[in-house]
Order: structure tokens, then C-alpha cells, then sequence
DNA sequence: CCCATAATTAGACAGAGTCCAGATTTTGGA
DNA sequence: TCCAAAATCTGGACTCTGTCTAATTATGGG
């Protein structure tokens, strides 16, 4: 599980990677890398100017894609939160997010402690993906 | 409020943006009518084209203008759950959504009886916006 | 009726994300 | 080791949502 490793370096990515039945790539390692090092929410283009700022060079088509295979292998979780674009969240943990939404800042809440009471039953014939909780807040006068 | 008016019709929509000091032209009443008499979730696109859809023209600069025109006035407001395209909702009381994400399809939640425990305090400084909900979906088994 | 102002328009533009076809790398036999 | 097949990566064209601008068209008060 992730929470064996204690530090995240490049090696342990590929294991990590592994873990999701994901070939480690080079490409790979450094995108989950730059996520998981730093444990932020990053969009695809903050992503690819990480990765590109120190040598190997990734193409746009590439994080891309890469990004949503993470996804799909549900490696990483994505928080919509913006209409321009989408973050990337290296926590897969349950738990949801503060937004300023005018700084675009997110910032994680435990999910711990934390309950919803008297939401309605589910329509006949789907299950529940998940539920998100997102708090939209901005700069004012504290009480 | 909105809750006297019976039947939405072209007519009371122009009081309805009046109301929320909107100066009422063709094309405004065209997109609040649009949105009101079907009591919908609707993306820009959606609604450019059952605007033009009949007689009048209305050109996508109107279109995006006017709804943010809209959520400045708070005569509408926005839901952010699909990373695609935002849609706009003539259902300003609080409530929250289920998300399908196999389908796209959005359905309020009322919000009266559904409370939320255990959410940490506020950072410094700031002031709540909002909080929503979104219980994303997908078909399935169910129980 | 006239004029200032508000609103609308077409089309260029910007940014996020996808697609494709070709190049490159990796892999696993023999 | 060598080679072919499979997997991956790439640039660049493309789509789509949304914004901007400069010019045109309503609108309403005097």
C-alpha cells in the first residue's frame, strides 16, 4: 500500500507504478514522480512544465495520455473544480476540498470525521462512484 | 421571488431579470426562457442551439455574455462536474447533484434535510462561497 | 426625432485536450 | 546476440469551449 513508502523517490515510483499494473516508461516514472513528490494538485500543463524543465523532454501527447491511464488505473484521482481545467490528485484517499475560487488554490480535507446525513436513495439501477464534497470559499471579512 | 411565478413564459421573464436589474432584450429573454420553462441543466452549446432554433439568431458571443451576465446577477448558476463544458442551472436554491458520468445527466438533490457533520474550521481569513455535494454515478449491479 | 449608450455580432483568437500516423523503444524468443 | 512484434512516444494537426475586439445595431430619454 502507499502508505509503506516513506519517501517518494524515482525508484520507488516504479514500483508503485507496477502496483497498478502500469509499465513503468521513464515518461511514466517522472509524471507520477512530479505528483507524487510533491503531493499537490497539479493541471496537465503545470505537469508538463515540471517534467520538462529538467532534461528528458515529454510531449504534450504524452502526459496526456499518461495522465488518464494513472486515472484509469486509478492510480490518481481528478478534482473538477475549475471550468478551465482539470487538477490531478495523487491523494486517492477518501476526502475532499477547499477551493478558493479566486486564488484556484485547492486544498485537501479528511475525509475522517466527516458525514453526510439525508441524502436521498440512489435512482433504480446505478451504484455510487463517489461522493465529493467541495467547499468554494474566497478572501473576505473574518467574524 | 421565483416561487410566485405559476408558469414560465416569455412574458414574466422579463420581470424575472428586471427583477435582478437585468435589462430584458430579445436575446436575453430568448436564453432565460430557454433555461426556465424546462427547469434544466443546460451547456452554452445546448442552449445556443434551442435558442436559434427558432427564428431568431443569437450569436455565441450573446450566448456566453448573457450567462455570465446571468450568474453575475445570480439570476442562475454553474456546475462544474464535467471537465468538458460547464452547465448553467436555473435552480438558484441550495441544493446538490447526482452525477452520471456514463451518461453526462444531472438531477438535483434537494438540499433540505441533507447536512454535513465534521468539516474543519475555515482557513484565515476566508468566507464560505458555497459547499456542494456531487454523488457521482454510473450504472450498475444493483443490490 | 436625435443622440448617447447599451447590446449584439462575426470572426479572429486562445487554451485544453484528443487524434493520428510515423518513429522509437522495449521485449521476448530463437 | 539478433530480430520481429508489441508497446510507447512524438509532433503536429485538429476539435471544442470560451473570450476578445472592432464594428454595427438597437434602445430609451430628452
Amino acid at each position: 500500500m502507499d502508505m509503506m513508502v516513506q519517501q517518494y523517490s524515482r525508484d520507488n515510483m516504479a514500483d508503485l507504478l507496477r502496483g497498478h499494473d502500469i509499465n513503468p516508461t521513464h515518461q511514466r516514472i517522472e509524471i507520477a514522480f512530479a505528483l507524487f513528490s510533491r503531493q499537490q494538485h497539479l493541471s496537465a500543463d503545470q505537469i508538463m512544465a515540471i517534467v520538462n524543465d529538467r532534461h528528458s523532454e515529454t510531449s504534450k501527447a504524452t502526459v496526456y495520455n499518461t495522465l488518464n491511464l494513472f486515472l484509469e488505473k486509478k492510480l490518481i484521482r481528478e478534482v473538477i473544480v475549475d471550468p478551465n481545467k482539470v487538477f490531478y490528485d495523487p491523494n486517492t484517499q477518501l476526502h475532499h476540498h477547499f477551493y478558493n475560487v479566486s486564488s484556484g488554490e485547492l486544498t485537501d480535507i479528511d475525509a475522517n470525521g466527516v458525514t453526510i446525513c439525508g441524502l436521498p436513495k440512489l435512482p433504480e439501477g446505478v451504484i455510487t462512484e463517489g461522493v465529493d464534497i467541495i467547499v468554494r470559499i474566497r478572501p473576505g471579512a473574518a467574524a
